[in-house]
DNA sequence: GGCAGGTCGTTAGTTGGACTAACGCAACGG
DNA sequence: CCGTTGCGTTAGTCCAACTAACGACCTGCC
């Protein structure tokens, strides 16, 4: 009857074995991610960044100058905590911040040279860091299951 | 040139869209994530449950009684949190803590039969929900998402 | 001109989850 | 008997996501 062995009643590991149940789509996810950001997060932490150091930097190599909300809007970091991000990178010589002369109530954000090449470092540190994170997949593999995490949150992007 | 229209010094939108460059699978998951916990953390709460409270219920399910520490181990709570949570349970009647006679230090927990009926009511709504997670994703990509996903989890965790 | 309503940068604070430290107690092993 | 280990519990840290409110300032409209 039992496919594995004749013990019935053994009690299959009741002291340490993860129950089928925890196998859902939302806790792999879940710890999933939290790996992701561990990984992540202490490889950029060597490089002396953070995570919104990089998104920022890229925000302003890509589409040039803005005020700090705009920034916001683009990297989705609250304008709140913005402002810590933003001292970060300033003290490193990363970004200026320089007051709009044409609205009085903003700061105009520009990337530095330095910033430029912090940034190009930060690239080729996380994509070390992301080949670590998906090596057991072969690249045909990796392609889908970023095509698959993308398709999920469009949908769910544009829900709200 | 310029594949799109003649304006080459457009802005694009340099506003609201997002840089290319915050397309990282890393920042992927993190967003589906948030995402995912949002959904199965508001479903619950119309249930008036938390997901430890699954994932307790369901342990207790499956491998029968234990002590808190044994819980502790199968599901993945810190013990430290694992008393808040037994607090809740118990306060709604779906596990019995009581004392290990053959260990004084123990408390051995039980589900009770609410339990098991709350644990089945559970499974059916994250079912529900799970479906709405996964709401764009054809079965057969469904599945291969979570092979992926698993993968890359088995393979973390025995680095481990 | 003046005022209503919105935006900007900033400070402060909340919430929630992951995780650590340390405690008193009890069991276990030599 | 004594050191070590495991137990349940309390307290507290750390970090990320998020909200509230403020004074300064801009913009549109009457």
């Amino acid at each position: 009857m039992s496919s594995r062995a004749d013990a019935a009643d053994m009690p299959v590991d009741g002291e340490t074995r993860t129950p089928d149940r925890l196998r859902r789509t939302s806790r792999l996810l879940s710890l999933m991610s939290a790996q992701s950001d561990r990984l992540i997060n202490e490889g950029l932490a060597r490089a002396d960044a953070r995570k919104w150091h990089y998104a920022v930097l890229a925000s302003l190599l890509e589409y040039g100058p803005g005020s700090q909300a705009t920034l916001s809007r683009r990297t989705g970091i609250y304008r709140s905590d913005m402002v810590g991000v933003l001292n970060e990178l300033s003290e490193r010589d990363l970004v200026e911040r320089a007051p709009d002369p044409d609205d009085r109530r903003r700061n105009v954000i520009t990337i530095t040279e330095q910033g430029r090449r912090q940034l190009r470092r930060l690239d080729t540190v996380l994509d070390e860091l992301h080949d670590e994170l998906l090596a057991p997949l072969l690249p045909a593999e990796r392609d889908q299951f970023v095509r698959l995490l993308t398709r999920l949150l469009d949908h769910h992007a544009q829900q709200a």
